[in-house]
DNA sequence: TCTACGATTTACT
DNA sequence: GTAAATCGTAGAA
Protein backbone atom coordinates (compact mmCIF):
# COMPACT_ATOMS: atom_id res chain seq x y z
CA UNK A 1 0.00 0.00 0.00
CA UNK A 2 1.14 3.60 -1.29
CA UNK A 3 1.37 6.70 1.23
CA UNK A 4 -0.16 9.30 1.48
CA UNK A 5 1.65 12.30 -0.22
CA UNK A 6 0.57 14.29 2.92
CA UNK A 7 3.23 11.56 4.56
CA UNK A 8 6.04 13.32 2.94
CA UNK A 9 4.94 16.73 3.32
CA UNK A 10 6.87 16.22 6.88
CA UNK A 11 10.16 18.15 8.30
CA UNK A 12 13.12 15.65 6.90
CA UNK A 13 13.63 14.49 10.90
CA UNK A 14 10.21 13.36 11.23
CA UNK A 15 10.55 12.10 8.18
CA UNK A 16 13.22 10.09 8.65
CA UNK A 17 12.03 8.40 11.62
CA UNK A 18 8.82 7.37 10.35
CA UNK A 19 10.49 5.74 7.04
CA UNK A 20 11.82 3.46 8.88
CA UNK A 21 10.90 -0.32 8.71
CA UNK A 22 8.56 0.69 5.25
CA UNK A 23 9.44 -0.94 2.02
CA UNK A 24 11.96 0.65 -0.80
CA UNK A 25 10.53 -1.03 -3.96
CA UNK A 26 12.40 -1.11 -7.51
CA UNK A 27 10.76 -2.44 -10.46
CA UNK A 28 13.30 -3.35 -13.88
CA UNK A 29 11.39 -4.62 -16.70
CA UNK A 30 9.38 -7.98 -15.11
CA UNK A 31 12.21 -7.91 -12.10
CA UNK A 32 11.47 -6.59 -8.96
CA UNK A 33 13.45 -5.45 -6.08
CA UNK A 34 11.97 -5.00 -2.31
CA UNK A 35 14.08 -4.13 0.69
CA UNK A 36 13.24 -2.83 4.15
CA UNK A 37 14.80 1.02 4.72
CA UNK A 38 16.70 -0.04 8.04
CA UNK A 39 18.73 3.72 8.36
CA UNK A 40 18.48 7.29 7.57
CA UNK A 41 19.59 10.30 7.63
CA UNK A 42 18.28 14.25 7.92
CA UNK A 43 18.86 16.95 6.07
CA UNK A 44 16.66 19.74 7.39
CA UNK A 45 17.32 22.51 4.54
CA UNK A 46 18.64 26.22 4.89
CA UNK A 47 19.58 26.50 7.83
CA UNK A 48 21.64 22.99 8.37
CA UNK A 49 25.16 23.69 7.40
CA UNK A 50 25.77 19.98 6.33
CA UNK A 51 22.98 20.18 3.83
CA UNK A 52 23.39 20.81 0.24
CA UNK A 53 20.34 23.23 0.15
CA UNK A 54 22.01 25.68 3.11
CA UNK A 55 21.76 29.01 3.22
CA UNK A 56 18.81 28.68 -0.08
CA UNK A 57 21.77 27.23 -2.45
CA UNK A 58 19.25 26.55 -5.36
CA UNK A 59 21.68 24.78 -8.14
CA UNK A 60 21.57 22.23 -10.98
CA UNK A 61 22.34 20.03 -8.55
CA UNK A 62 20.11 20.64 -6.15
CA UNK A 63 16.97 21.24 -7.73
CA UNK A 64 15.24 17.77 -7.20
CA UNK A 65 15.01 18.66 -3.21
CA UNK A 66 12.76 22.13 -3.87
CA UNK A 67 10.23 19.71 -5.40
CA UNK A 68 7.31 18.66 -3.22
CA UNK A 69 7.95 16.03 -0.45
CA UNK A 70 8.01 12.36 -1.95
CA UNK A 71 10.32 13.15 -4.84
CA UNK A 72 13.48 11.27 -5.33
CA UNK A 73 17.16 13.51 -5.19
CA UNK A 74 19.62 11.45 -6.68
CA UNK A 75 23.31 13.03 -6.71
CA UNK A 76 27.01 11.10 -7.61
CA UNK A 77 29.68 11.58 -4.70
CA UNK A 78 32.95 11.14 -5.26
CA UNK A 79 33.09 10.39 -8.81
CA UNK A 80 31.52 6.52 -8.30
CA UNK A 81 28.72 6.42 -6.11
CA UNK A 82 25.11 7.74 -6.03
CA UNK A 83 23.11 8.60 -2.86
CA UNK A 84 19.18 8.31 -2.82
CA UNK A 85 17.17 10.87 -0.91
CA UNK A 86 13.92 11.64 -0.14
CA UNK A 87 12.51 14.92 -0.59
CA UNK A 88 10.64 16.09 2.42
CA UNK A 89 8.02 18.90 3.47
CA UNK A 90 6.53 21.20 0.89
CA UNK A 91 7.47 22.57 -2.23
CA UNK A 92 10.24 25.16 -2.23
CA UNK A 93 11.28 23.83 1.05
CA UNK A 94 14.27 22.00 0.10
CA UNK A 95 14.81 19.21 3.20
CA UNK A 96 15.74 15.69 2.11
CA UNK A 97 16.34 12.47 4.28
CA UNK A 98 19.33 10.09 2.97
CA UNK A 99 18.53 6.39 2.85
CA UNK A 100 22.00 5.18 4.30
CA UNK A 101 20.65 1.44 4.34
CA UNK A 102 18.02 -1.32 3.52
CA UNK A 103 17.59 -4.98 3.98
CA UNK A 104 17.36 -6.78 1.07
CA UNK A 105 13.45 -9.06 1.20
CA UNK A 106 13.03 -10.07 -2.53
CA UNK A 107 14.95 -10.37 -5.62
CA UNK A 108 18.24 -10.91 -3.52
CA UNK A 109 19.64 -13.11 -6.58
CA UNK A 110 19.01 -9.53 -8.65
CA UNK A 111 20.92 -7.34 -6.21
CA UNK A 112 24.15 -9.67 -6.15
CA UNK A 113 24.21 -9.68 -10.14
CA UNK A 114 24.19 -5.96 -9.53
CA UNK A 115 26.76 -6.21 -6.65
CA UNK A 116 28.94 -9.02 -8.15
CA UNK A 117 32.22 -9.82 -5.63
CA UNK A 118 30.20 -9.15 -2.97
CA UNK A 119 28.99 -12.48 -0.72
CA UNK A 120 28.16 -11.44 2.57
CA UNK A 121 24.00 -10.72 2.57
CA UNK A 122 25.05 -7.81 5.13
CA UNK A 123 27.44 -6.13 2.91
CA UNK A 124 25.11 -6.07 0.00
CA UNK A 125 22.87 -3.03 0.83
CA UNK A 126 24.92 -0.97 4.17
CA UNK A 127 25.18 1.92 2.42
CA UNK A 128 23.91 4.45 0.66
CA UNK A 129 26.37 4.17 -2.44
CA UNK A 130 26.12 0.43 -2.10
CA UNK A 131 21.85 0.32 -1.85
CA UNK A 132 22.08 2.69 -5.13
CA UNK A 133 23.92 0.37 -7.11
CA UNK A 134 22.47 -2.88 -5.96
CA UNK A 135 18.65 -1.32 -6.89
CA UNK A 136 20.41 0.04 -10.23
CA UNK A 137 20.00 3.76 -9.10
CA UNK A 138 21.44 6.68 -10.95
CA UNK A 139 20.58 10.04 -12.15
CA UNK A 140 18.31 8.94 -14.53
CA UNK A 141 15.84 8.13 -11.59
CA UNK A 142 16.50 11.92 -10.07
CA UNK A 143 13.23 13.61 -9.49
CA UNK A 144 11.24 10.74 -9.50
CA UNK A 145 7.90 10.54 -8.04
CA UNK A 146 8.31 7.83 -4.74
CA UNK A 147 4.44 8.26 -3.95
CA UNK A 148 2.81 6.90 -7.13
CA UNK A 149 6.14 5.61 -9.25
CA UNK A 150 6.50 2.71 -10.69
CA UNK A 151 10.08 2.04 -11.38
CA UNK A 152 11.16 3.02 -7.91
CA UNK A 153 8.80 4.07 -5.05
CA UNK A 154 8.00 3.48 -1.50
CA UNK A 155 5.59 1.26 -0.08
CA UNK A 156 3.70 0.96 3.60
CA UNK A 157 4.57 -1.86 5.78
CA UNK A 158 1.06 -2.60 7.18
CA UNK A 159 2.46 -4.78 10.10
CA UNK A 160 5.46 -2.60 11.22
CA UNK A 161 6.84 -4.41 14.24
CA UNK A 162 7.84 -2.73 17.19
CA UNK A 163 10.99 -1.84 17.20
CA UNK A 164 13.82 0.58 18.76
CA UNK A 165 15.48 4.00 16.76
CA UNK A 166 18.76 4.49 17.60
CA UNK A 167 19.44 8.08 17.13
CA UNK A 168 23.33 9.04 16.05
CA UNK A 169 25.32 11.28 14.89
CA UNK A 170 25.73 11.95 10.81
CA UNK A 171 28.38 10.58 8.60
CA UNK A 172 31.27 12.32 6.99
CA UNK A 173 30.40 15.84 7.33
CA UNK A 174 33.00 17.26 9.03
CA UNK A 175 32.63 20.54 7.29
CA UNK A 176 28.98 21.08 8.91
CA UNK A 177 30.57 22.88 11.95
CA UNK A 178 28.11 22.71 14.75
CA UNK A 179 25.70 20.54 12.80
CA UNK A 180 28.00 18.38 12.28
CA UNK A 181 26.82 16.41 16.00
CA UNK A 182 23.57 16.41 15.84
CA UNK A 183 21.47 13.63 16.15
CA UNK A 184 20.49 13.39 12.89
CA UNK A 185 21.03 9.51 11.56
CA UNK A 186 18.19 7.12 12.61
CA UNK A 187 18.53 3.64 12.45
CA UNK A 188 16.84 0.62 13.96
CA UNK A 189 18.03 -0.95 16.81
CA UNK A 190 19.72 -4.01 16.54
CA UNK A 191 19.28 -4.18 12.73
CA UNK A 192 22.33 -6.18 10.92
CA UNK A 193 22.32 -4.20 8.11
CA UNK A 194 22.81 -0.94 9.08
CA UNK A 195 26.11 1.21 7.40
CA UNK A 196 27.52 1.46 11.23
CA UNK A 197 26.41 -0.24 14.35
C1' DT B 1 37.39 28.46 -18.05
C1' DC B 2 39.95 26.55 -13.94
C1' DT B 3 40.43 24.23 -9.46
C1' DA B 4 39.31 21.76 -5.32
C1' DC B 5 36.71 18.44 -3.25
C1' DG B 6 32.93 15.36 -1.65
C1' DA B 7 26.08 12.98 2.53
C1' DT B 8 31.67 6.72 -0.32
C1' DT B 9 33.57 2.16 -1.29
C1' DT B 10 37.17 -0.87 -1.69
C1' DA B 11 41.60 -2.78 -1.33
C1' DC B 12 45.70 -2.90 0.91
C1' DT B 13 49.28 -2.54 5.09
C1' DG C 1 44.65 1.54 10.45
C1' DT C 2 45.45 4.40 5.55
C1' DA C 3 44.84 5.54 0.75
C1' DA C 4 43.37 5.22 -4.02
C1' DA C 5 39.74 5.36 -7.27
C1' DT C 6 37.34 8.96 -10.17
C1' DC C 7 34.34 12.92 -12.01
C1' DG C 8 30.40 16.16 -11.68
C1' DT C 9 29.55 20.24 -9.34
C1' DA C 10 30.20 24.63 -6.82
C1' DG C 11 32.51 28.52 -6.38
C1' DA C 12 36.10 31.32 -7.70
C1' DA C 13 38.61 33.77 -11.44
Amino acid sequence: MRFKPSFFMQDALAVAEALLGHFLVRRIGNRRIVTKIVETEAYCGVEDKGCHTFGGRRTERTEAMFLPGGHAYIYMIYGMNFCLNVVSAGKDDPQAVLIRAVEPLEGIDFIKENRKGIVKDTDLTNGPGKLAKALLIDKTLNGCDLVRGKELFIEQNLQLPDFTIVSAPRVNIDYAGEFKDKPWRKYIAGSKFVSKP
